[in-house]
DNA sequence: CCAGACGTTGTT
DNA sequence: GTCTGG
DNA sequence: CCAGACGTTGTT
DNA sequence: GTCTGG
C-alpha cells in the first residue's frame, strides 16, 4: 500500500461500540469521516493497554523514539512483514509495541503512467477492516511533548489486489486481533502466520476519484470514479 | 574505536 | 537504542 | 503513489 | 526535470 487509506464516521462508531473505545472528546476531530488519509496525516490506532482496547490518536509514518526529528516519518509508513522482526528501525515495535489500524478501504494506481487512476479495495460488505501495525512514542526534545506515530505493515498482494500492485497491507481477523495486539508473550509463530495476504474472499476493487491524489481532497466523492468527460463541447458552435 | 545509518514504494 | 562500515 | 514547489534575508 | 510534502 503506498499512498492513502479511507476511514468514515459512521465505521468509527461502529468500531468504537464493538472494542468498548474510550473516546476522548480532545480528540473528538479525528472521528470525523475521511475518505483520504494521506502519510503523516493524523489518524488513530487500537492498541492494548492494561488488558483494554484503547483507540488513541497517531499520526501515520512512524518516528521512532531515538530519532532527533520527524522528518523520517514519510519513509516510514509502510514495514515489509518479511523483514520487521530483524529491521532496526522496526523490531522494538514488532516485539512490543503492535496495534491494529481501522480504516474502511485503501487506495492503490493502476494503468500507465499518464493516464493512472486510483482504485479503492474494500470489504464487499463495507465492514471495517484492521491494518496490522506498528507504533512508537516520540518525544519532541524542543517542546518535551509526547506523540505516538504508527507503520503499516506489507505483504505479497493477494489475487484481488495483483492485477494493480504487487504488495498489500497486512488485515486482521477480528479473531487475529487479540493475538496480535498482546504483546505480553512472545509468540513468532503465531505472528508470523498472521502476515500473510488476505484470503481474498471478502475483498473487492472499486474505482475511485483521482482526486485522491490530491491531499486536499476529503469528500465522499472521492469514493466513486470520476464523472465521464462525456461528448466534447466545443462552446464556439454550438 | 567513532560515525553514520536505521525505510518503502515504484519504474510508460 | 543498536548495528554496520571504515 | 501524486501534487506542488522550485527563493532569500532576517529573525520575537 | 527533480525533489519535498502529504
Amino acid at each position: 500500500m503506498c499512498g492513502r487509506f479511507t476511514l468514515t464516521v459512521q465505521h468509527v462508531t461502529d468500531v468504537a461500540a464493538a472494542v468498548e473505545a474510550l473516546v476522548d472528546p480532545l480528540h473528538a476531530e479525528l472521528y470525523r469521516p475521511r475518505y483520504n488519509i494521506a502519510p503523516t496525516s493524523k489518524h488513530f490506532i487500537l492498541r492494548l493497554e492494561e488488558s483494554r482496547r484503547l483507540l488513541v490518536p497517531a499520526s501515520w509514518g512512524l518516528v521512532n523514539r531515538w530519532a532527533p526529528d520527524r522528518s523520517g516519518a514519510a519513509r516510514q509508513f509502510n514495514a515489509r512483514s518479511e523483514t520487521v522482526s530483524v529491521k532496526p528501525a522496526y523490531r522494538g515495535a514488532f516485539r512490543s509495541r503492535r496495534c491494529a489500524v481501522p480504516i474502511d478501504g485503501f487506495y492503490e494506481w493502476r494503468g500507465p503512467k499518464g493516464a493512472r487512476e486510483p482504485v479503492r479495495f474494500h470489504a464487499r460488505d463495507e465492514r471495517v477492516l484492521w491494518l496490522a501495525g506498528l507504533y512508537e512514542d516520540w518525544t519532541s526534545p524542543k517542546t518535551g511533548e509526547v506523540t505516538l506515530s504508527f507503520s503499516v505493515l506489507t505483504t505479497d498482494a493477494n489475487e484481488v489486489v495483483r492485477p494493480v500492485h504487487d504488495r498489500m497491507p497486512v488485515l486482521l481477523d477480528l479473531d487475529a486481533l487479540p493475538t496480535w495486539l498482546d504483546v505480553s508473550a512472545r509468540n513468532d509463530e503465531a505472528l508470523r502466520a498472521l502476515m500473510v495476504p488476505a484470503s481474498p474472499g471478502h475483498l473487492v476493487m472499486t474505482p475511485a476519484s483521482r482526486r485522491v491524489g490530491s491531499v486536499r481532497a476529503d469528500d465522499p466523492a472521492l469514493l466513486e470514479p470520476d464523472p465521464e468527460p462525456g461528448p466534447r463541447q466545443l462552446g464556439l458552435f454550438r
